[in-house]
DNA sequence: GTTCTAGAAC
DNA sequence: GTTCTAGAAC
C-alpha cells in the first residue's frame, strides 16, 4: 500500500507559484525538488504484494505536433489504470506553465497511488532529469514513450492546429519545431528509464497506444528499448529531407503478456519441444513460418496416402520459393499417420528439414510449444464460417470474433482448391498470445457425401483440387514472406533484429495496402490478390515481359487512352488531332489550365519502361507535336508557361505525353499524387527522355512510390505546405522563379523574354 | 461540427 | 485514372 507520509499540495504549488515568478520557463528546478522532499511526500516502501499495483512515471518525449497529448488521451481513455495527464499547456490554468508545477502535479498524483504522463517536449536528457530522479525517489518505474515522428508530420500538424493548449500553431510553429529538433536527444536506460518505447511511424504510435491502453493497475511491462533506431539520427536539418513515410529501422523486443507487443527475448536459443516431430529445426521467432494442418484429410475424408503425396510434392515446389520461410504441417494427435507419411516421403525428396517439418500440437497453441508461427492455415468451410469442429473450430474459437470479422471483410464464401488471407487484428488473442498475424483459409475437395460438393470418390478431380488447395495457400503465405522481405529490405535493418515484434507487424500490416496499391494490377499484386480468391479479380495473365520490365496487367479503366489511340475514329469528339503516330486529346481530368496528351499509337508501346532506342522516332514525334501545341497555347496566352514529361509509372496504358501548363490551377489538381506526379522527379522531362534513350537505350525511370507522397512543395519556391488547398492558394500568388534545372535545357517552355527598355 | 486524407472499389 | 467514404485531425 503507498502510504502518504505528509503532503500539503497547496504549499508545494504556492512554493512553485513564487518558484515560477523568477525562474525561467526551463530553469534549474533540482531545488524544487529538493524542497518536495523536505515536505516530504514519499511513499513507504512499498510490499511485494502490493508491487503490481505500484503507479508508473510515462515520461513522453516529442516535438510539438508529435501527438503526446494524443498519445495521453487515447491512453486515459482505454486503460483501466488510475492516469494522470500532468501537461505544460494547461496546468497552469490559461497561463504559461512551468516545469515546477509539472513536478508538483505529478507528486500529488503519484501519491494518489495514480500512474503519471508527463505530456511535455522532454526532447533532451536536461529536460527529463527531474521527473526522472522524481520517480526514482518514489521508486516508480520511469518509462519514456517517445513519439520521434518526421520533422514534417510534427510540422505540418502543427502549422495546421487551431486553438492548441500551448497556443503553438499556425507560422510559428515550423520554426519552433525545426529548432527543438536540432537539440533532439533521445533518451537512454541510463538516464534512469526502467523502459524506452520509441515510435517513429504512426503505425509505431498506435501500437504503443494499444499497450499502454490495454495496461491494467496490475500490469507491468518488460523493462528494455523497444524500437531503438540503431543510429541516433540527433538532427533533423530542415524539413525538405521528410518524406511522410519514413519508417526508420527498429529494433523491438518482447512482451509476452501485454497484448499489442510481441516476444523475442526468451527465444534466442530454443531448444527443441518435445512435440515437435521432426529434428533439426529451430523455432526461431522471426522466420517466417507457415503452421497447416493437413488439408481434407478429416472430415472431408480425402485418402490419406494421396494426400501425402500431395503435400510433399507441393511443399516441394514451393519451399525453395520461400526464403528462409518455413512450412510446417501440424497435427493435433501424436501417432499421427498423415504426419508419418509425409515425414517419410519428405526425407527421400531430402527436402530441407529446416524448411518444412511436420509437428504434433495444437495448432492455435504453438507458441506456447516453442514454435512461433506467423501465419496459420484454416482448413475452412466454404461459408467460411466459425464452427462446425476440427481446425477450423479451433482456429475461429482461439482468434475471437476478430477473425469472423476481419473474414467476412475479405470474402463472403470459399471454392474449393482456393485460399484467402486475413490480416488478423492486433486485438485478436491469436495475434496477442501466439503472435499470428495471418490466417490462410483453404478448401480442399471433399470426399465426404455428407458434406457439401462431394466428389464421389473422383479422386482424379479430388487430387487437383487438393493441390490447387496447397498451391494456393502456399502461394498466399509466400506473398506474405515477400512483403514483409521488401520491408525489411527497405528498413535496413541488421539481419537478426527482425522478429516478429507487434510494431513491426503493425507496420506490416500498414504498409501491406501500400505495398498492394503500389503493385497494383502488376504481378507482385496478381499473387497477392490470389488472398482474395473469391473475387475472381486477379487477372494477371499477362505474365509476359516488355524491355526488362515486368508487364502490367492494366485495369479496364486505365485502357482508355489505349482504346482511343487504336480506334480515334470512335472518339471525335475527344480527340484534337490525329496521325500515323499520335493522337492528341485534352486530358479529360486536366491538373492545369492547359493539359493535353499525346498518344504514341504504336501497339505495345505501353509506357515509358517500355521504350527502347529504338523509339526515338516516335519520341521525338510526340515531343514535336507537344511542342506545336505549346507553343500554339503561349502564343495565345503569354502567361502560361509548358512542361513536355511522363509519369514514370503511368496509371494509363499507352505511351502519352503530358504537355501542362505549370499554374496547376485546375480543380483536377486534388490530392498529394496529382501533384507530385507533376512536380516530383516522378515527372521525366521529354527532353531527357529523348537524350537518355539515345545515350543509354532507356530513360531512368523514377517510379518509387515515396515521391508520390513526399511533402506537399511549391514548384516554384519549393516552400512546403500542409494540405492541397493551402498549397493550391500559395501557388495561385507564388511568383518566384521556378528551380534551376527546370530552366536548363528547355524543360520549360514560355514566350520569348522581352528586353527591359531600360 | 467541418476539412482533409487515404484506402477500397471500380 | 476517379469516386466514395471512413476516420483522423481540427
Amino acid at each position: 500500500m503507498a502510504v502518504e507520509v505528509c503532503i500539503c499540495l497547496k504549499d508545494h504549488l504556492d512554493s512553485v507559484e513564487k518558484i515560477q515568478d523568477i525562474s525561467p520557463l526551463e530553469g534549474d528546478l533540482e531545488w524544487v525538488e529538493d524542497e518536495i522532499h523536505t515536505k516530504e511526500i514519499a511513499f513507504v516502501e512499498v510490499e511485494e504484494e502490493d508491487n503490481k499495483r505500484k503507479p508508473i512515471v510515462v515520461i513522453l518525449v516529442g516535438a510539438p505536433g508529435s501527438g503526446k497529448s494524443t498519445f495521453c488521451d487515447h491512453v486515459m481513455r482505454v486503460s483501466t489504470r488510475p492516469w494522470v495527464r500532468v501537461c505544460q499547456d494547461t496546468i497552469g490554468n490559461g497561463k504559461a506553465g512551468t516545469k515546477a508545477q509539472c513536478l508538483a502535479m505529478s507528486v500529488t498524483s503519484l501519491k494518489d497511488g495514480k500512474s503519471v504522463l508527463i505530456d511535455r517536449c522532454n526532447l533532451d536528457k536536461e529536460q527529463r532529469a527531474d521527473f526522472v530522479k522524481l520517480g526514482q525517489s518514489h521508486k516508480v518505474d520511469i518509462q519514456a514513450m517517445v513519439l520521434d515522428l518526421p520533422a514534417k508530420l510534427c510540422i505540418s500538424r502543427s502549422v495546421k492546429r487551431t486553438g492548441h493548449e500551448g497556443n503553438l500553431q499556425g507560422g510559428k510553429a515550423a520554426a519552433v519545431v525545426n529548432r527543438m529538433l536540432q537539440k533532439k536527444e533521445l533518451p537512454k536506460l541510463n538516464e534512469g528509464f526502467s523502459r524506452i518505447t520509441i515510435c517513429q511511424n504512426e503505425n509505431d504510435v498506435r501500437a504503443a497506444m494499444d499497450t499502454y491502453g490495454a495496461l491494467s493497475s496490475a500490469d507491468t511491462l518488460p523493462s528494455g528499448c523497444f524500437g531503438e533506431k540503431k543510429t541516433d539520427n540527433k538532427v533533423q536539418v530542415g524539413i525538405m529531407k521528410f518524406l511522410k513515410k519514413v519508417d526508420a529501422p527498429s529494433k523491438v523486443s518482447s512482451d509476452k503478456t501485454i497484448p499489442g507487443s510481441s516476444s523475442r527475448t526468451t527465444k534466442e536459443n530454443p531448444t527443441l519441444n518435445e512435440g515437435q516431430e521432426q529434428s533439426g529445426t529451430c523455432p526461431l521467432e522471426g522466420v517466417p513460418t507457415l503452421a497447416f494442418p493437413s488439408i481434407s484429410t478429416a472430415d472431408f475424408q480425402f485418402n490419406i496416402e494421396k494426400a501425402s503425396e500431395i503435400i510433399v510434392e507441393t511443399v516441394e515446389e514451393f519451399v525453395n520459393k520461400i526464403g528462409n520461410a518455413r512450412l510446417v504441417l501440424v497435427d493435433l494427435s501424436h501417432g499421427s499417420k498423415i504426419l508419418s507419411l509425409v515425414k517419410t516421403k519428405a526425407a527421400t525428396k531430402n527436402i530441407d528439414p529446416k524448411k518444412f517439418f511436420t509437428f504434433v500440437g495444437d495448432i492455435t497453441k504453438l507458441r506456447s510449444r516453442s514454435l512461433h508461427c506467423n501465419v496459420i492455415a484454416n482448413a475452412a468451410n466454404w461459408r467460411l464460417k466459425p464452427g462446425g469442429g476440427g481446425v477450423n473450430a479451433a482456429i475461429f474459437d482461439a482468434a475471437g470474433p476478430e477473425l469472423d470479422t476481419a473474414t467476412k471483410k475479405r470474402a463472403g464464401s470459399l471454392t474449393p482448391g482456393k485460399a484467402v488471407t486475413v490480416s488478423l487484428p492486433s486485438t485478436s488473442p491469436l495475434f496477442s498470445k501466439e503472435g499470428v498475424t495471418h490466417v490462410i483459409h483453404v478448401l480442399g475437395p471433399n470426399m465426404n457425401p455428407k458434406r457439401p460438393n462431394c466428389l464421389k470418390n473422383d479422386y482424379n478431380m479430388g487430387c487437383k483440387v487438393l493441390r490447387e488447395a496447397y498451391s494456393s495457400l502456399f502461394e498466399s503465405f509466400a506473398s506474405i514472406v515477400r512483403h514483409q522481405e521488401k520491408l525489411s529490405d527497405s528498413s535496413c535493418v541488421e539481419p537478426d533484429a527482425i522478429p516478429h515484434c507487434d510494431q513491426k507487424v503493425r507496420r506490416e500490416e500498414a504498409s501491406v495496402a501500400e505495398k498492394n496499391k503500389k503493385f497494383k494490377g502488376f504481378i507482385e499484386v496478381a499473387e497477392s490478390e490470389k488472398w482474395d480468391a473469391l473475387d475472381g479479380k486477379q487477372n494477371a495473365t499477362d505474365c509476359g515481359k516488355t524491355g526488362g520490365h515486368v508487364k502490367k496487367d492494366w485495369g479496364t479503366w486505365s485502357q482508355a487512352l489505349y482504346r482511343i489511340a487504336m480506334h480515334p475514329e470512335k472518339h471525335k469528339n475527344d480527340v484534337l488531332e490525329v496521325t500515323d503516330d499520335v493522337v492528341v486529346l485534352n486530358d479529360v481530368y486536366p491538373k492545369a489550365q492547359k493539359h493535353l496528351l499525346v498518344l504514341a499509337r504504336a501497339e505495345g508501346l505501353e509506357r515509358l519502361a517500355d521504350v527502347g532506342r529504338e523509339h526515338l522516332p516516335i519520341l521525338r514525334t510526340l515531343h514535336a507535336v507537344g511542342l506545336k501545341w505549346a507553343e500554339a497555347f503561349i502564343k495565345e496566352n503569354e502567361s502560361l508557361i509548358f512542361r513536355l514529361g511522363y509519369h514514370s509509372a503511368p496509371s494509363m496504358r499507352q505511351l502519352h505525353l503530358h504537355v501542362i501548363s505549370q499554374d496547376f490551377n485546375s480543380k483536377g489538381m486534388r490530392n498529394k499524387k496529382h501533384w507530385n506526379s507533376f512536380t516530383s522527379p516522378f515527372f521525366l522531362d521529354s527532353v531527357d527522355v529523348i537524350q537518355e534513350v539515345r545515350e543509354q537505350g532507356k530513360a531512368t525511370l523514377k517510379d518509387d512510390d515515396k515521391l508520390l507522397s513526399m511533402e506537399l512543395r511549391c514548384n516554384r519556391c519549393r516552400s512546403a505546405h500542409p494540405n492541397i488547398p493551402r498549397l493550391k492558394s500559395h501557388i495561385s500568388i507564388c511568383k518566384a522563379p521556378f528551380p534551376a534545372h527546370l530552366l536548363q535545357n528547355n524543360r520549360l517552355l514560355h514566350a520569348p523574354i522581352k528586353d527591359d527598355p531600360c
